[in-house]
DNA sequence: AGCACGCCGACT
DNA sequence: GTCGGCGTGCTC
């Protein structure tokens, strides 16, 4: 007979909802919780971390002895809690948060080989920085918070070009002085060598950087640095919230408004979010920078739970661009042209006078339908029921939701007539040929994530349009973010409707961030600068606050709207979504679902529905939303371990969905 | 995540 | 006859 509390209960890095029981290893000290360990499991060896007793529930033949103890420090308690946490919100097995701990199991296995590494020693006081007065107010707030050494949120919320940077860089700067990490948080992080170089000339010495980019021998020192508490400024892309760092002492979140924070493979968590909970359990300041910050944020700000920091105004001599919005409904164009004339004259004059220009149109390719005239056929993807855009860089059809691609044709598949295929709405690359036909000698470059995909590419594209060797750059929402272009006058937003009406509850907040953003390119060193925005909705309070340069009109608008429909950040959403090959099985699932719903005062069930990207990837979707007052986790627990399903239907829950595709 | 077990098609 | 495809299920 063994007794209960012999075992121990060893956190593995698989999808399982609970560590299994090992019995402590015989002629060592016995683990304590965090401790990395080797386990035996089935037949071969697993790396795992001592979670607490076990269960003392398996079967005492079954029981396996722990093999070894890890020659590493031990995994944080913080850390270890935020684990459960993160688990238990968003649903996923705590196996697999442990996994986002660990990185990559290469991290473990090379014991006796692991080298030891010396992170370069930053120095908090390398440079005295010169700041401005609204600057030094902020960081003065900032060390306040950062010398009480608790659990506290501040929002720097500042105009793009206001110093944000430098002014957490001070929080940094005491976190080093008093020997803890900090981490800073980028939504995007993998063409951010100028970013580094900043934190490189502020601290004397390089910061550790984390993104899906990082090679295997960069990663695997990284790590260990940062396990061992030598590593003491990390920047990283979202996964980076999930390091072991022992010391953490202060957590940035640069962008905070941003959707890329929101994960929605495998364990469905937002980082932001989940940055202030991992704060608030290792009892430390965080910090969100915005110029646009998410209204989950600003009603923090509000009712008192965040500090509520701002630099108004632009750095220098520099000003905000005045906004026009330039109504579609009155300009007669042709279907086969996208720019009105104003918008023409526009960039004629600021080429005119030697500056540069940008247009803003969120669809890469060249157009997003192309239709036969002479059938009606329209080249569709097989795989999802979505269009094909013609791409006519890479003169092919591809589908934007899956990898599908095929060559672009001028014969109809269907009905096999040549020349009536027609390309039917805009695309970047359409609005090149469109700006080319009316401005010949303008020099022009595309900006989306194809022309970006590598980083040679992608600073070649930032080098040219900075020299002014670009009239105008034409591009997607990758355009929007922090660049700096001194020469850049005019910004020109294409089709500002493009997202308005769906059924995303943040389609407004995140068409007034992304306009505001992109706007904020223009004029930002000397030049003053100007914005053109083409909408068939001018009366929308999007457009309304924008052309006013009113930001809190906006946010006023907002929350009265998200609080008058319930909806986050004053109703909690899930999204279950169905998934497999079989239509039938899908919606059977789903309706099976939906049958054992329970009965709670305050939850809103809506769906069964097929998802509004019904079929993907092969698969066919079915979604069910839930609404709520009250936290949604235990709920959503309890409802779907007593709805059993078959093997061929995949359910994703999804906690805070900000996808509705 | 591995790794075995198991139940059907084509090969030394 | 057996080699091997990957669906299904288990690992304390």
């Amino acid at each position: 007979m063994t007794k209960a509390n012999s075992t121990l209960e060893i956190l593995l890095p698989l999808a399982l909802r609970h560590g299994y029981d090992y019995l402590p290893p015989p002629d060592i000290l016995m683990p304590i919780r965090g401790q990395i360990v080797e386990v035996p499991l089935g037949r071969r060896r697993e790396w795992g971390v001592v979670w607490g007793q076990g269960q003392g529930d398996v079967d005492p033949a079954k029981l396996k002895t722990i093999h070894a103890i890890a020659d590493l420090p031990v995994l944080p308690v913080p850390l270890c809690q935020f684990i459960d946490w993160v688990a238990d919100y968003t649903l996923a097995p705590r196996g697999m948060v442990l996994k986002m701990v660990f990185g990559t199991k290469a991290h473990l296995r090379t014991k006796k080989a692991r080298k030891v590494f010396s992170a370069p020693r930053l120095k908090p006081d390398h440079i005295t920085p010169t700041l401005n007065s609204a600057q030094q107010k902020a960081t003065d707030a900032l060390l306040a918070l950062q010398r009480q050494q608790k659990f506290t949120v501040s929002l720097l919320d500042g105009v793009t070009g206001s110093g944000k940077t430098e002014v957490y860089m001070e929080a940094i700067a005491e976190t080093l002085r008093r020997g803890e990490q900090a981490l800073v948080l980028f939504p995007e992080i993998a063409m951010t060598t100028a970013l580094v170089e900043r934190f490189t000339a502020r601290f004397g010495a390089k910061p550790i950087l984390w993104h899906s980019d990082i090679g295997a021998a960069e990663r695997y020192a990284a790590w260990h640095q940062i396990l061992s508490g030598e590593a003491s400024l990390i920047i990283g892309a979202r996964s980076a919230l999930f390091l072991p760092m022992p010391k953490l002492g202060l957590i940035v979140v640069d962008e905070e408004h941003e959707a890329s924070y929101k994960q929605d493979e495998s364990v469905t968590y937002h980082a932001r979010d989940m940055a202030i909970v991992r704060a608030h359990l290792q009892k430390c300041q965080i910090i969100l920078a915005s110029a646009t910050p998410s209204l989950e944020t600003m009603i923090n700000c509000q009712n008192g739970k965040y500090n509520h920091l701002q630099l108004p105004f632009r750095f220098g001599t520099a000003t905000l661009p005045e906004i026009k919005l330039l109504d579609l409904r009155d300009k007669k164009m042709r279907a086969t042209e996208f720019l009105s004339p104003e918008l023409r004259a526009n960039l004629i004059k600021t080429h005119a006078v030697g500056q540069q220009a940008m247009l803003f149109l969120n669809r890469r390719g060249y157009a997003p339908l192309t239709l036969c005239r002479h059938c009606g056929h329209r080249m569709r993807c097989q795989s999802c029921n979505s269009w094909l855009t013609l791409h006519q860089s890479k003169n092919k059809f591809l589908c934007h939701h899956c990898g599908y691609h095929e060559p672009a044709v001028t014969t109809c598949p269907a009905c096999k007539q040549e020349g009536y295929m027609a390309a039917s709405g805009p695309g970047v690359e359409r609005l090149c040929e469109e700006v080319q036909s009316f401005m010949p000698a303008a020099r022009l470059a595309m900006m989306t994530s194809d022309s970006m995909a590598s980083p040679k590419a992608a600073k070649d594209l930032l080098e040219k349009m900075t020299a002014g060797d670009i009239d105008i750059l034409i591009g997607t929402q990758m355009m929007a973010k922090g660049f700096h272009f001194p020469n850049l006058a005019f910004v020109g937003v294409v089709d500002a409707d493009f997202a308005l009406g769906g059924g995303d509850p943040r389609a407004a907040e995140r068409m007034f961030q992304l306009l505001q953003q992109v706007s904020g390119r223009a004029g930002r060193a000397h030049i003053e600068g100007s914005v053109a925005i083409q909408t068939c909705q001018p009366q929308h309070k999007v457009m309304q606050a924008l052309a006013k340069g009113d930001r809190d009109m906006f946010y006023a608008a907002e929350l009265e709207e998200r609080k008058q429909y319930r909806l986050p950040p004053f109703a909690r959403l899930a999204a279950l979504i169905l998934s497999g090959a079989d239509e039938v099985a899908v919606e059977k699932a789903a309706r099976k679902i939906i049958a054992k719903a329970p009965k709670i005062e305050g939850l809103e069930i809506l769906g069964p529905a097929p998802a509004p990207l019904s079929f993907r990837r092969g698969l066919h979707r079915w979604r069910i939303l839930v609404i709520s007052e009250k936290p949604l986790s235990s709920i959503l627990q309890n409802w779907l371990s007593a709805c059993p399903r078959p093997r061929q239907i995949d359910l994703h829950i999804d906690i805070d969905p900000y996808s509705f595709y």
